[in-house]
RNA sequence: GGAUGGAUUCCCGAGUGGCCAAAGGGGACAGACUGUAAAUCUGCUGCAAAUUGCUUCGGUGGUUCGAAUCCACCUCCAUCCA
């Protein structure tokens, strides 16, 4: 199956300018295309996650991808799909950003020789001159058809500031700038991004008379229509630090039913033979179904290793076998220990299970803590040192939220 | 620049001098049921040395025994007029 043809077979494919000259350009290995990510934090996530396997596929494909941050256009703010303002970030915010993204990306894509090329478009956003580039640019683009963009519709509501209606002409004005420069005849990107990604086209259109194409990646909702990658605490981010490998591994664990194939299909790089064979499973089956899409995700963001590790505490604490060596874990310190023994409030807060010390109460009371799978509902409840195991001890906040608890 | 309306807790939104840590809904969290799913039902949802105390209703100051609520100034937002 060609490159094309199984990214649709994937459901990766929302939009695209004109299917047969996109399906002609990556299929034959002639595409320079470029995917923007903007910058907006210290870590990329699960939504960029999406954009970088497609740019491995394309690259593995022959194509040649550009990874444009958006240094510059962060500093304007993306108003598509948004009902407030962005906050401004401070320039130094946004350089500190474009570090970590630079450091996650050359893990997922190669940028040796040639391959793949990583550019900034502060580059040549920052240095544009005012009048210049109104007269230049500014004069191609409509405010009546700017007004009708998708992208804008929900802020004509709530109100949107000259400074974010100018995204749209600088993401077309990137397009150009990378069609001049390097050849980039295609951009990708969310499909929240279509009109921001057409004025690119028209632009070149007007500007060069030559043809340029976009094509928009299918957004990855679950079955409530919200976006997959954000949780109560924020989003699903890569870098370890902010979501750990383990919480990672889970969030795809707890995926629900009607969502796992098409996270399956969209996300991992196994074979589409195998996953039209597990579409056929149901009910419970399904579980396996998850393990797997966890598995594999996490073992391309954080390698086999983790992967492993994240399966193996996961099966220990849920199913009772397997070793609970690599499961998140706490050490405590005897200055945590007052008289020998811990307050069992304090002991979920250290051991980040709760926030404050009244979330603490309520989950005690409410029957949703237990230690070393006893269930205590006492709030007073204190914890000798000699009770917590040399092999470590387990502390369970409701059914999904556990923290192994050592001496230190 | 002028006129009008508005800003309340995670979100939406009620409250127009004490009975207000603030109705209702959503979300989140916990329990039951399950398959680490969904749906459903129940509880719960500012902080803490916890029958009490402390901080909160855009900001600052004021009136009052007492302010989310009244007054003044300021900030931000929307709509209409320029």
């Amino acid at each position: 199956m060609e490159i094309y043809e199984e990214l649709k077979a994937r459901g990766l494919i929302a939009q695209v300018t004109d299917e047969a000259e996109i399906r002609e350009l990556v299929n034959n290995g002639k595409a320079v295309f470029y995917i923007g990510f903007d910058p907006t934090a210290d870590s990329l996530h699960v939504g960029h996650f999406m954009a970088l396997c497609l740019m491995k596929r394309l690259q593995m494909a022959g194509n040649k991808p550009i990874a444009l941050i958006g240094g510059g256009t962060a500093m304007i703010g993306d108003p598509s799909g948004r009902t407030d303002m962005r906050k401004m970030m401070t320039v130094e915010t946004i350089q500190h950003n474009c570090d970590c993204f630079k450091k996650q990306m050359s893990r997922f894509i190669d940028f040796s020789e040639g391959k793949a090329m990583l550019v900034n478009n502060a580059e040549w956003l920052t240095g544009l001159n005012y009048i210049d580039f109104i007269r230049d640019i500014g004069s191609c683009f409509s405010v009546n058809n700017m007004l009708r963009a998708e992208c804008y519709k929900q802020r004509m509501e709530q109100g949107l500031s000259f400074l974010e209606f100018n995204y749209m002409i600088m993401q077309s004005f990137d397009f150009y700038e990378l069609y001049e420069k390097y050849g980039c005849n295609m951009q990708f990107g969310g499909d929240d991004q279509w009109s921001n990604m057409l004025g690119g086209t028209e632009l070149i259109r007007k500007k060069l008379g030559k043809n340029a194409f976009a094509m928009t990646i299918t957004l990855l909702m679950n079955s409530e229509g919200k976006k997959m990658g954000k949780t109560q605490s924020g989003a699903v981010w890569l870098d370890p630090e902010k979501t750990s490998p383990f919480d990672f591994y889970q969030y795809w664990r707890n995926v629900a039913d009607a969502d796992v194939l098409k996270c399956l299909r969209m996300l991992t790089f196994l074979p589409l033979e195998q996953i039209d064979e597990m579409d056929k499973w149901e009910g419970s089956q399904l579980n396996r179904a998850k393990e797997i899409l966890a598995y594999e995700l996490t073992a391309l963001v954080h390698g086999e290793e983790e992967a492993k590790k994240a399966e193996a505490g996961a099966k220990a604490l849920f199913a009772g076998v397997g070793d609970t060596e690599h499961m998140p874990t706490t050490t405590l310190k005897d200055e945590d220990f007052a008289d020998g023994s811990i307050d069992l409030i304090s002991l979920l807060q250290k051991a980040e299970l709760v926030g404050t010390r009244n979330e603490g109460r309520r989950a005690i009371e409410q029957g949703g803590v237990t230690l070393d799978d006893e269930k205590i509902m006492d709030v007073k409840y204190t914890v000798a040192k000699e009770a917590i195991r040399a092999e470590g001890s387990i502390l369970r906040r409701g059914k999904k939220k556990f923290k192994k608890i050592c001496l230190g």
